[in-house]
This record gives structure tokens, C-alpha cells and sequence, in this order.
DNA sequence: ATGGCTCGTGTAACGAGA
């Protein structure tokens, strides 16, 4: 079984790179996030010509999350019940015997923003919802865009992200709670290429330079992690034409699927 | 040092992203 997760960055200028995509990586799962489009906008019948079933939520805009997959797709909740919310950022489902989360942390802004406060608020229900699934399902995995570079490791310039969103203590630590619950962040269960990165600035050069950040992860419950066989980035699409700025994020399990 | 691009909205800039 093959999970995917991919920032598309609005769904009406990407679907022909997610279907281009999923041509040559058909993966059982995919989770979307910035899908920007309202749930009568979503195009459903492409995805579902494509031999894929999903489920969406999205808004006018900004955020929209979507979940793609090749067999049933059931107990799907929208959002967190724990932080009411208008933002459409969380999307819960089961497939084939394990529990998908596709989420799209908020970004923050600045440290001294509400948004920021926000971003903190936000990821500290979403440990809760986390919580509450793990005692239902041990099959878990939440897949997404997180919107925090776990460690220096996974910036293309620390010293001059210092002080900034995506990097900072609060951030960090929220994503480290999270990862108590007992989740492992799949990439790092495997040897990787130094100055790996899922997301580039569509500024300066920033792929041609690989001035990236690693925000994109996949997180793995302890019975999924121990059939995790390999977590890839796909570099790929970034090198299309009118790319999204972030790149999939894949990893495979072996076993059930 | 700063901003450097690409979205959506709406049809001109501007907010937001990261």
C-alpha cells in the first residue's frame, strides 16, 4: 500500500499534474491540501475517471483539503471536533483497514502575528483529535502539510530562517508533541539524502538553488511504521511547467493492501 | 538588506502563502 500526500497549491490549476501524476504513481492514497476550490467546484467525476474514489472539503480561496483513494472510503469526518473552525483543513477517513488523516497546518504568518497564535491553538486540538484516534485505530497515519521543519536538518538555511515561522521553538515542539503520541515521522525512518526538501520558493530560484524546506510529513502509528518499507519525496513535478511550490511526499507499507 | 513568484479575487492591485 502506497500513501501519498501533496500541497497542490489551488486543485483547478493542478488536477491535470495530479492526474498526470498518479499515471505513473498510482498510489492507493493521496491526500491534497490548498485545494482552494468550494465543495461544487471540486472536480469529482475527473478524479473518479481516473479510478479514484475521494472525499473533499473545501472553501472559497484558501485551504481545502481532499482525500483520493482506489478502494472505499468510509467514517470520514470533517475538520476537528475538538476546535470549531470555518477553515477547511482536516480531513479524517478509513481505507483498507487503516486510518488516513490529510491535513493542512496553517501557516502562522509571522511570530508575532494571530495567525501565529492561531497555528499554536490549532495544533494543540489537533493533538487532541490525534489522541482520540490512536485510541480507536492503530493503524494511523496523518499525512500533510505541516507547516514546521522538524530540525535544522530540514532547512536549506538555518541561520536565516532564525527567528522565523516553520522553524521556531513553539512550532517545533508542538510537532514533537505530537510525534509522543507515539507517531514517527516515516522519512526519518530511513537514510536520506542530505538537504532533502518538500516545498521551494516559487522565489530567487529557490528549486534551481534547492533552497527548500522539509514541511511536508507523513506520520505513522507504531503498527504502520513497523510495515513502512520506504518514505520518498517525488522531486518531479516540482520541474514541471506551472509547478506547485510544494512536492509528494510517498511511503510505502507493506502487509495489508 | 530587501524582495525576488504564484495563487484567488475580479478585472487593479492586494492579501496570503512559506
Amino acid at each position: 500500500m502506497k500513501i501519498a500526500t501533496w500541497n497542490v497549491n489551488s486543485l483547478k490549476v493542478r488536477l491535470p499534474q495530479v492526474l498526470q501524476w498518479l499515471q505513473t504513481n498510482p498510489v492507493d492514497v493521496l491526500c491534497l491540501q490548498e485545494t482552494k476550490l468550494t465543495n461544487d467546484k471540486f472536480p469529482q467525476a475527473e478524479i473518479e475517471a481516473a479510478g479514484y474514489q475521494v472525499v473533499f472539503s473545501g472553501q472559497k480561496t484558501y485551504n481545502g483539503v481532499a482525500i483520493l483513494a482506489k478502494t472505499p472510503i468510509t467514517d470520514v469526518v470533517c475538520n476537528n471536533p475538538h476546535f470549531p473552525d470555518e477553515q477547511q483543513r482536516i480531513l479524517t477517513a478509513t481505507i483498507d483497514g487503516a486510518r488516513i488523516v490529510c491535513a493542512y497546518v496553517p501557516n502562522g504568518q509571522a511570530l508575532d502575528s494571530d495567525k501565529y497564535q492561531y497555528k499554536l491553538a490549532w495544533l494543540g486540538a489537533f493533538r487532541q483529535w490525534l489522541a482520540e484516534q490512536q485510541q480507536h485505530y492503530s493503524r494511523l497515519a496523518v499525512l500533510g502539510d505541516y507547516n514546521i521543519a522538524p530540525a535544522d536538518e530540514d532547512v536549506h538555511d538555518p541561520k536565516a530562517w532564525e527567528g522565523q515561522i516553520l522553524v521556531s521553538d513553539a512550532e517545533r515542539q508542538a510537532l514533537r508533541s505530537l510525534l509522543d503520541l507515539g507517531l514517527s515521522d516515516a522519512f526519518r525512518l530511513f537514510e536520506q539524502a542530505p538537504k532533502s526538501f518538500s516545498w521551494w520558493d516559487y522565489r530567487a530560484l529557490g528549486f534551481r538553488l534547492n533552497k527548500g524546506m522539509r514541511i511536508d510529513h507523513i506520520l505513522l502509528s507504531k503498527d504502520l511504521a513497523n510495515q513502512c518499507s520506504a518514505c520518498e519525496i517525488d522531486r518531479l513535478p516540482r520541474k514541471w511547467e506551472q509547478p506547485s511550490d510544494h512536492t509528494p511526499v510517498i511511503a510505502t507499507l507493506a502487509g495489508q493492501g
